[in-house]
DNA sequence: TTTGGATATGCGGGAAATGCATGGTTTAAT
DNA sequence: ATTAAACCATGCATTTCCCGCATATCCAAA
């Protein structure tokens, strides 16, 4: 008998439908059907009464459920007590993120995940290190962190041996300069070629990603561009000082809040890039006692 | 996780070596090792102790045993509890011999089985159906018994479906004549075809599988013999009639108890048969709650 | 050092679980 | 009544995982 199969059927006695608990469980429909008559058939009698609709519990089904729970509760108590001895919580999820998302996107997922697996991780936890993209993927790789959010660009690629990680697109951002407003709304300063005006600059370090993107972005554009007055790896600083109205900065949309005081400046120097979630593929064979709390986390993980 | 797991750490715990429990537990040690580090890898913690001879449990498996115990106590009860609402006792263990076998073997087998398992099925019963060869293969081959017995000779064999039933050889067993003692302890009737005085001849019946294996075994033998004053096909029937020392009857050597005031009647007469355990193979849809059991006993079965 | 016993690991074969596509059945709506 | 939609089971192809075998590694005893 394997846990597993409890897990499934106290969520189909609480949903009463097969399709919506397997999809909670993060199964097909058939596969989750097929364990739950797995399920009767150790037990030898049938837990389900098919024949109705909806689906109810058979008598025994709705003895079995009160068991079930009781049975996982003990296996979970059985477990805490074991591994630390107390009743520590769980070893917390962790994130490494690129500095900007860890700002703009990061408080979002996790509220999100919190909420969405309130039920079932009620003491999921985080651990979030904002790093530059160059250097999350090497933490990342090195088994430092359960997941990687990054940027990635074809003309910058990150690819990451798909042998040993699966990604997923989260989205689409897309990454164009900013300025601070003028008196009437409008941007402050202007890339129009035709009116070169001397355009303060804030850009990336040369090391940072984004820095790359900002080549890219601004291809073909004003020259004069080239030379910065202030540089950082931390988009974050730059949007401050975007918004100080001490220059143009290139920054990802998320990036920039409403009401921040900035505005788009309008122009083909734009790109777009996309936003990755990276995990390691599992190995049953691991011993991360956060597996299952990570087969979650990526099943539910927002866009 | 699996409860396979927690029997697997149970009986590590109770022997403390790998591969007495990998016996145990009917698989092999590698098997048994990789299942007890799934175990390890789901806790999130050593059970074993690896760094000192014996094995010893580590603290935690110390007290990870005690869980296990409870746990698996639990689940079995949820099952019963459920199973038949009540704490109804297990299916019986069908089993289906011929009439000679059930006599003098089965008992044996039984209580040997009982002993064995005594402590991982303690409330293991059997129910035993004796019957002549041919009809015992019928009915186990539609399904009214978990166990076969029968006997095998290769000119008149007994071969069910491979890949339905699987096979296992207990045993070889003599069949040959036998006679009551006379006054000197030797046999009252000799099959000295020189000797021909009119020897009674106890035989089984027709259709009997031992009437064709007294055929072959007194091929090229006194011809006289094959007129029977008495025919049944039960050994124990024609056995008794010999001790009463009516004439002489062949007889699986199992079916003559020491003491018994019979003796082999020596010559060329003979024949070898198997004895030959068949039990179904086991297909994991199966609903029988039995298969367990089966599993074991299959696994404990005395030659 | 050698030898024997005991556990872990690499590897290949085969079984079991999964996902997809589909069929049959019930409920709801037009 | 008929259609549509929802829902669960099943056949099939693929992938994954588990097991057994052979072997390596480690430890203890001689």
């Amino acid at each position: 008998m394997e846990t597993k199969w409890l897990e499934d059927f106290i969520t189909l006695a609480q949903t009463k439908n097969f399709s919506k608990a397997a999809n909670l469980r993060c199964v097909t429909q058939p596969a989750f059907s097929r364990r739950i008559q797995a399920l009767e058939g150790w037990l030898g009698c049938e837990l389900i009464d098919r024949g109705s609709y909806p689906t109810r519990l058979s008598p025994q089904g709705e003895v079995f459920y009160e068991q079930a729970l009781t049975m996982l509760e003990q296996i979970r108590q059985a477990r805490t007590i074991v591994r630390g001895g107390s009743l520590q919580s769980r070893q917390p999820i962790r994130l490494v993120v690129p500095h900007t998302l860890a700002c703009s996107k990061a408080p979002h997922w996790v509220s999100s995940l919190k909420a969405k697996l309130a039920d079932r991780l009620p003491d999921l936890s985080f651990q979030l290190t904002a790093s530059n993209v160059h250097d999350a993927v090497l933490y990342f790789t090195d088994g430092a962190s359960d997941f990687l959010v990054c940027y990635h660009h074809s003309r910058e690629p990150i690819e990451l041996d798909p042998s040993k990680f699966e990604v997923r697109i989260l989205g689409v951002e897309r990454f164009e300069p900013y300025s601070a407003v003028n008196a009437v709304g409008g941007p402050r300063y202007s890339l129009d070629p035709l009116a070169p005006l001397p355009v303060p600059y804030l850009s990336y370090s040369k090391h940072a990603y984004l820095s790359k993107m900002t080549d890219i972005a601004m291809e073909g554009g004003p020259l004069f561009l080239k030379k910065s007055l202030f540089e950082t790896d931390m988009s974050e600083s730059l949007k401050s000082m975007c918004e100080a109205g001490l220059g143009v900065a290139w920054l990802p949309e998320s990036a920039v809040a409403e009401g921040s005081g900035l505005c788009k400046i309008p122009g083909p120097y734009f790109t777009d890039m996309e936003v990755r979630l990276y995990r390691r593929i599992h190995r049953h064979t691991e011993n991360s006692v956060a597996h299952e709390q990570v087969e979650l986390i990526w099943h539910y993980w927002p866009d």
